[in-house]
DNA sequence: ATAGATTACACAATCGTTAATGTAAACCGA
DNA sequence: TCGGTTTACATTAACGATTGTGTAATCTAT
């Protein structure tokens, strides 16, 4: 039985096929098909007719039947290890935003940082027959293997933030270790000497970056390097809370810290004003990712910010480059969004100077 | 020419058609699509070697296929104002998890807050055939208008958080007027006698009844209700800040504030704090929305939480009852959510007792 | 043992769009 | 004026899965 019953109390409204248009004008499918995709064969005058009534009559093109037919749809995916805090929902913004301009609709995946939904995902990405696919890897990713069914079927792929380095991949990332360098860099000319560092996961690149942005400053100001100075974690509220506790209880303490993180460095802001530790004035903080709230704290914190809008946009664009780009051989592109160093109260006139 | 070129330098890979099960297997496409579905004019034997070739082969069915043969799509659409803070994409969040579980990917859309995307949105998803829309409505939608053809095409239509009283919809809300009844008779059991409300533009069904519920709350305490302590506005942080300002200018200022909003009670808290008066013991702070920032700042903000993850589910669970009673006759389906009020220091022992 | 029911599968049409190929008619220059 | 190109369209076969209908073979009941 035809799943579209005719029924006969309510207009059959919107389903208007272009066999319907052709009927109606006469022509064959093929012309109206081409006609509508703007196809050279098709004479100017038959265009405009067309045109007219494919507008009179509400005419909307079944994105299912094309794509069936020609292997791709007008659908993107996007896989993200979630999307909470401020960093993932402002990325798919401006994603969503870009995509729809350029006539695509986005298809959500979250990978809750796991490598196995990842797989999952590019499964059923590919069942949808998406135009291409943009990616910010699971926390616990740590190959390409499962991507390469998605090279092989030839369809764009693009990585933002969170990639892994060294393959030739096309991705969309932040200047993590310059956002680093700069942010350290300004905690020293306020006069700190001892910066401390909140690293986050080094498998993952943002955090290795900004780690070593970090060692750079510090080289830069003829510094020298204290592993101890250096704290690993998930870089969690809690973990930032421990993380200071920690610096704190070393015979010399830490007069500046710098984290890969802002949930770790407002743990640690937390954890000083409790003990009564002067921010800025004993000990400066800045952190990573200009979260909501760094601009609500007291005093309010410095961060870096991430571009997430930009970084959205890009990746869409990155994207839109490769479809165009299409059959050229490949050659990897790279974009690399400049982060901005929000200055505030958390790192201003620590007087040491 | 087929879009498919067979490169003999790569393995085909993936693209495993039930054509090439059936023809490996000896049997039509039929049983083979049959068998996969579980149809039971198959024989056991027939469905083990169906199941178990496709396993081998990795055989994925083409969504698109199916999709358009049927008319549907294993596509959600979904259509928020934005994707930003804290609500939305929480809400999202659970959307996307219960539809994945569910067997549905869900597409994104955005109306930035303009009932004119909400309507571009809507015909996007009709096109791609979603089996179902799920919707928050946009700031300035005031009619149903655009999701008759949604109804007409029989597709399973809900709303959540924002959504038209009054017509008969299926939705998913909070119980927001319980919610400020609860807040507002807290502030009022905490000593408060003069309580004030931020409200929020009241043709969205959200705020008014927060609004209500305010109001019920002042009832239920005998107490007057003055329209001079309601301000009405958009609930950002600045208008909170100016509505603040205008309270402490009337002659007789409230001793407690709640606000439909968490934004705008923060403006309040920040304009309080500038002015040395103190919270909660002078006046005494409530919201909306339990956003992340309601545990940092000093005092931590007492708010309401809306449930995000849980509505997101609900819509999902909704839209899906809604699937599975396709044909028997239409009757609406509210799901009514609990909202939790967070009690913070912004509101503990006002003093006034 | 035979009519009737049930089981197990195949055939072929179909969803709406696309595109390779075919083919008239008009047009062009020499 | 004739071979050859261009213009403007039609024919037709896909894309891959679904499903109403057809039909053997097996089973059940009387």
């Amino acid at each position: 039985m035809n799943p579209r019953k005719p029924k006969k109390e309510e207009v059959p409204d919107s389903p208007v096929s272009m066999a319907d248009l052709a009927k109606e004008l006469g022509v064959s499918m093929t012309t109206v098909s081409r006609a509508l995709s703007d196809h050279y064969s098709i004479g100017p005058a038959t265009k405009q007719k067309v045109l007219k009534l494919a507008k009179k009559l509400n005419y909307q093109p079944n994105q299912m039947a094309a794509a069936l037919r020609k292997g791709k749809s007008k659908l993107i995916g996007v896989i993200v290890p979630y999307i909470e805090g401020r960093f993932f929902p402002s990325v798919v913004h401006g994603i969503e935003t870009a995509a729809r301009k350029a006539g695509f609709s986005v298809i959500i995946c979250q990978s809750n940082e796991d490598v196995a939904n990842e797989r999952k995902n590019i499964e059923t990405l590919l069942n949808a027959q998406v135009a291409g696919i943009l990616v910010s890897l699971s926390r616990n990713t740590r190959d390409f293997k499962h991507f390469e069914k998605v090279r092989k079927r030839g369809i764009p792929l693009v990585f933002f933030d969170r990639i892994l380095e060294g393959d030739n991949v096309n991705a969309v990332v932040l200047n993590d270790r310059e956002g680093a360098f700069q942010t350290t860099k300004h905690l020293l000319e306020q006069g700190c000497r001892r910066v401390a560092h909140f690293a986050g996961p080094q498998h993952l690149n943002i955090y290795k970056n900004r780690r070593q942005g970090y060692v750079d400053a510090l080289r830069s100001f003829d510094l020298p390097l204290d592993e101890d100075m250096i704290i690993y974690s998930d870089m969690t509220l809690e973990q930032g809370t421990e993380g200071m506790k920690q610096l704190l209880s070393l015979p010399n303490p830490p007069d500046g810290v710098f984290a890969a993180g802002d949930s770790a460095i407002l743990g640690a802001l937390q954890l000083l004003k409790s003990r009564g530790i002067r921010v800025p004035q004993d000990i400066a903080l800045a952190g990573f990712s200009n979260e909501g709230f760094t601009a609500i704290t007291e005093p309010m914190l410095t961060s870096v910010d991430q571009r997430c809008e930009e970084m959205g946009q890009a990746t869409v664009r990155l994207f839109m480059e490769l479809v165009e780009a299409k059959g050229t051989p490949f050659y990897q592109r790279q974009v690399v969004l400049q982060p901005q160093l929000f200055i505030r109260e958390s790192s201003l006139h620590s007087g040491k100077r």
